[in-house]
DNA sequence: CGACGCATTGACAGGGCTCAATTTAAGTGG
DNA sequence: CCACTTAAATTGAGCCCTGTCAATGCGTCG
């Protein structure tokens, strides 16, 4: 498999091959295939587990969790240079998670047996998805710890200075989120409801510190944002 | 080092251990050191974070978080066959969790250097690793979304069935909660108060649901619990 | 231009937190 | 063994944050 030259530096600068040499990378990559998902299409579902692990080369991926009673958690937001799904490899079913592009997104897929006989051959491949399986399960703790701590405000604060870390682009007007970013999207990223989202960014507009329109938003006061977050 | 037997069950029945020949464990076992902490006393801290990793050969370990504002989120209990720290073999610093024996609790633990060289050494050590690790992100990604979509009682008795599952043993009056487990320890790992954790006990105990006193509660009818944490 | 989906805003209620006052139980020392 | 100390647990009162529901506004796209 050849990869587009475009992605070659997202595949190789990944911590996941860190340490691996070139030709090895190489080998890995030709293993897989590339696979390519609009904005909005979903990888795999909570009924409909992924059979397969997913290295992000483009776009972004939203992992998120559906409660029996109807709502919706988003545990993460999924970068290129990152890999999903490594579960896949150790169990077939019972990853109850969905996986959405949140833009056009480009993949590489590898199947379990494949990835495992991968595993075995480069011993420092496991041990990175070992670091950065270790380093996303930090973050989730620490966001663990700020929805039982923190007030619905301060996690909106905390969420969207996150997000513009993650996915954002400077424009006269200010810090543009660069996805569709809908008041229920928020919401189920921090915990609470579209209503309350809607507010708070209704007031924070009024202050001078996000300009927000429909799944859009630009942070005008990004120092404001990072106060309120830490002091609440 | 030498192991005793007591515990070398423990040891060698550990997932952590599958796939490695009984040799091979000797050999890591016998590169690491045993230590014991009593009830109460502390393995490391946020501000004193963890150097090595530890395997829990015996006792229960609470890891929580402290959020600056003052609230402690329990994250995990550790049982005995889990490892715990994995993370000091890649990073000195920037573990901020506490860790706490919650019983008198039997570890062996590794330095860095030499956790490194057995994972380069037994590939599958690694492997077993990753999966114990992608196994624990996963439940605390359940209990992520359960915080977010549930309402505290919910939560709390979902926590006092999964405690009750880890550690606890058959009375005459019900089953047991085997360790000792406070109002405000029950509210840290839920994301609630010791008051709404003290009502909440008060109610189920005139049910006939459980029987609580100081920092010790029995379940008395678990179907009822289970019902409850299912439909909420 | 019409329709659909997203966003806004108000009114209202209630779950659960806070604070304070007791009560209960365990542990300690004489 | 009992008085004393200390920490945990209970319970009530009050209130506020935030979820719910409903109505309306508005931007986007076919």
């Amino acid at each position: 498999m050849n990869i587009d030259s475009h992605f070659s530096d997202t595949f190789h600068r990944s911590n996941l091959f860190a340490g691996i040499a070139i030709k090895e990378r190489d080998d890995i990559l030709s293993q897989g295939h590339h696979i390519f998902f609009k904005s909005g299409e979903i990888l795999f579902r909570e009924d409909n587990p992924a059979l397969r692990c997913y290295f992000v080369l483009d776009g972004l991926i939203k992992l998120s969790k559906l409660h029996e009673q109807g709502r919706r958690a988003i545990i993460y937001y999924i970068n290129p240079g990152e890999l999903i799904a490594a579960i896949s490899v150790f169990k077939e079913k019972d990853y109850p998670v969905t996986a959405k592009a949140v833009n056009d997104a480009a993949l590489i897929s590898w199947n379990r047996e494949i990835m495992y006989k991968l595993m075995l051959k480069y011993p420092l491949l496991v041990i990175n998805m070992l670091q950065t399986t270790i380093d996303s399960k930090n973050k989730l703790q620490t966001r663990y710890l700020e929805l039982h701590a923190e007030l619905v405000k301060q996690r909106i604060a905390r969420a969207l200075l996150r997000i513009m870390r993650q996915s954002s682009q400077k424009t006269t007007e200010g810090i543009l989120i660069t996805f569709k970013l809908s008041r229920q999207e928020l919401a189920d990223y921090t915990g609470t409801t579209l209503y309350t989202v809607s507010r708070t960014l209704s007031v924070w507009g009024k202050n001078g510190w996000v300009k927000s329109g429909r799944e859009r938003i630009i942070i005008t006061n990004p120092h404001a944002l990072v106060s309120f977050a830490e002091k609440g």
